[in-house]
DNA sequence: AGCCATAGTGCCACTCAGTGGCACAAGCCA
DNA sequence: TGGCTTGTGCCACTGAGTGGCACTATGGCT
């Protein structure tokens, strides 16, 4: 089941553990499309992977976060990117952000990532708890992130605490939602790329100061 | 207990369902601080207010909406003001948009709702399964937005779905939380009002541009 | 090679959120 | 007053999530 993976080197025990953690990932992906998240239980998927309810509960924090976990791992990614040094110095930090996210995309495993994440949106799209799940997820995740960009750059100390580098963020990934959006509404079976994401993340980045500008002309009353 | 509000005359049973409903909240909300979300069980919320767990359910759909109830109340009343005719026509829709939030914050019960706000704030803070429920909902309330925007303005039919339009409901729900993230912040007890809370918004709504330009200039590396 | 210390697992019992069903009471309408 | 509707109480049940303890596999060390 997948082995030798860009896992590398590391301890048998973490290479196991990656290993029971990807096949929870799968299989829950896969139940849940196939009879719906509350269509299945904790214990029939832990029957399914051979694991007892306790270590899913030590892989995973609930049943929302096993099913979230492609994005989850993208914005973990995404975290490591932006520790390393920017190409470019005085760039705006919303376009900085767009490249890392950019560039994070182009790094995560281009033959079964899209996939996991197309059927992740979809149950998201009909599951309200993993909705709910993955903004809070992607919320404490931008907390990280204005944390790190303080950090590291000289943002010329904002009043109000963060407000505007943490509106920066908020931005970024609201553009980044509107783009998986779209991205997962394409039509029904084409093949989806990291790329065709990446495509929607800059026009959705792009049409962010015509939304700040739309004006807004009444409809004739009917 | 609170009565003869401007409920104004209601038929007797939607009455006694509101205080119903009002009781449950104000108790929850009480509890929750005192003992911790997780610290109260529902079947003690709802002995502390006589109702079964049953119509708790039928008032409520989790324990989390109830403690979330204070925002959602605001956000159904700005879902209202939103059908109003608006004063200034071209004005373009996140000035709008944030004049209608404006409107609906002085329009909401002024001696009781923000102190029932702020307990729903500083509770979400520490218990994540109610922020992401508030999430979540803030979420399912902006596309209803935007389906109202392109029910009454002209919005000169924007390429890819809705996505300039939802960009800009996004932004303006982005500012909105900061804005309570600062007004729930601010010193220990002092009383918060509605106008307080307007003020941030306007503050978090103006410091929006700055948040796109601001420049990355790398910190000399220690 | 052999042997602990330890990280990780399985099992079991328990709490509590959330649901379905049915009988009953309170508001509404004549 | 009596039917009708709407909302409530009660009760049993499912399933997520947790705590505790005994057990096994891993990796370091001699």
């Amino acid at each position: 089941m997948d082995t030798a993976r860009p896992t590398a080197q590391l301890p048998l025990r973490e290479r196991k553990k990656l290993r029971t953690r990807q096949a929870l990932v799968d299989t829950a992906l896969e139940l849940f499309t196939e009879r719906g998240f509350d269509g299945v239980t904790l214990d029939e998927l832990c029957e399914a992977v051979e694991v007892s309810k306790r270590t899913f509960f030590r892989t995973f924090t609930s049943k929302e976060d096993v099913a979230c976990a492609p994005l989850h791992d993208m914005w973990t990614a995404f975290l490591k990117e932006l520790e390393e040094p920017p190409g470019d110095a005085g760039l705006p930090v919303f376009d900085l952000l767009r490249d890392t996210l950019l560039r994070t995309l182009t790094r995560m495993p281009a033959d079964d990532w899209p996939h996991r994440v197309l059927l992740s949106r979809r149950l998201a799209e009909r599951t309200p708890s993993m909705d709910a799940h993955g903004l809070a997820f992607c919320d404490r995740t931008s907390r990280t992130v204005v944390d790190t960009l303080l950090r590291r750059f000289d943002l010329g100390g904002t009043p109000y605490e963060d407000l505007v580098p943490r509106l920066t963020v908020d931005v970024l990934v609201a553009a980044f939602h509107r783009a998986l959006e779209i991205w997962t509404a394409g039509a029904g079976d084409t093949p989806r790329t990291a790329e065709d994401l990446a495509t929607a993340v800059r026009t959705a980045c792009a049409a962010v100061p015509a939304s700040l500008a739309l004006p807004a002309r009444p409809r004739p009353v009917p």
